[in-house]
DNA sequence: AATATAAGATAGTGAAACTATCCAGGCAAG
DNA sequence: CTTGCCTGGATAGTTTCACTATCTTATATT
């Protein structure tokens, strides 16, 4: 197809289709001839995943590309993937130290690994949190920390019969999209809990 | 205090401090006289809420003020405000049709209610999730909603003892502030369960 | 041959979040 | 008391991001 019917197939004015290209995010169609070129569908797939990245997780373009580039260029291991991908996701922590992190994350029995961007992540959300003037104790980690594993324990099981470059991709993308879900579904449950409760005190 | 040690001690720069005020989200200091004024804590402790709603969390300033303003005003009931605080915060969710949404909603027996962000919320993450080629079925969406359910509950409980304007501010900022650290937590117990597998599968 | 459309390059736009400059009025040191 | 620096407040400028519009050249299409 060219890039008229990619536009209206994907909803995406020709302008910025082009604009993608020049930035790197989406790859030139197959030229015919000087001003013709062919695009696939593999392009509607990327343009695709371009816009649930940047519209529903609200990610900045080079961020976007990050994501893009492990997707079509993996690590050595899935593992260093991973890891990428997580940085390329908010909170955008820079390096710091990451002493109440490293606390709460020992106290849980969970793996520590300072070379984890989700340890700064952590460490950024915990100072957050007090800023805001809220508590992070103990108690507070082990309320979280005990459904999320479970919940992170079953999202790996399906990954167990797919192909290596499939585990890759499906788990990079997975980290970022499923997130907004997580996110809805916890502040429904909240209300759930509130609606289904008898009595008459509201919160 | 003046706007010079408000600034040093947020570490945030006076023309930063002038602008917020300008755009309504910090009250002005008391005017002592026509060049001076006077800042307290409580305009430290709204600088601290600023930064981490803006730097943790990266919401726009309008929803930050948006937020300020629901823990300043709170609406008629705790159930509202918090309603208004859920749509401040991303994935940001036009009204379109929710089909996807309340059919995952009725299927896992939570409370269905139109008029709630998070509806739309999850509506935009079903469909980014697809566009991005990743499945959500019945079986997924089951797999996140028990654990979320959990700490839902468990949130709940330490707010009982708090005075009617604390537990809105709190859960307003809570709903808010907890989040990333849950992101975080997700993310690492993903690293834990792939590290303490003894297999030489690697994901 | 005339017209339309495509590809690619370059420049322009609009919003968001600051940041810098300006000015008049105090306060404090010498 | 006066000189000079700081303040509050207003106005204007800057930077970054994510497009969007225009322009040029060339090639399909009728």
């Amino acid at each position: 197809m060219r890039i008229s019917e990619l536009s209206e197939r994907s909803g995406i004015p020709v302008a910025s289709i082009k604009f993608y290209i020049r930035e790197g995010m989406l790859p030139r169609g197959a030229a015919t001839s000087a001003t013709r070129a062919e695009y696939g569908d593999e392009h509607l797939a990327r343009l695709r995943v371009i816009q649930a990245l940047s519209d529903v997780r609200a990610l900045p373009l080079a961020r976007v590309k990050e994501i893009l580039t492990l997707i079509d260029e993996p690590d050595q291991t899935p593992y260093a993937t991973l890891g990428k991908a997580v940085s390329a996701l908010p909170p955008y922590a820079e390096e710091t130290d990451t002493d109440r992190a490293r606390e709460t994350i020992e106290r849980l029995g969970l793996t520590y690994d300072e070379r984890f961007a989700a340890v700064a992540q952590l460490e950024a959300a915990i100072r957050g949190i007090e800023a805001a003037g809220l508590a992070w104790d103990a108690e507070t980690a082990a309320r979280y920390a005990g459904p999320l594993l479970q919940i992170a324990a079953a999202e790996l099981i399906p990954l167990a019969h797919l192909s290596e470059s499939e585990q890759v991709s499906y788990a990079v993308l997975g980290t970022a999209m499923y997130e907004p879900a997580i996110l809805a579904l916890r502040r429904l449950a909240h209300q759930h809990v509130l609606a289904t409760r008898e009595t008459d005190d509201d919160m």
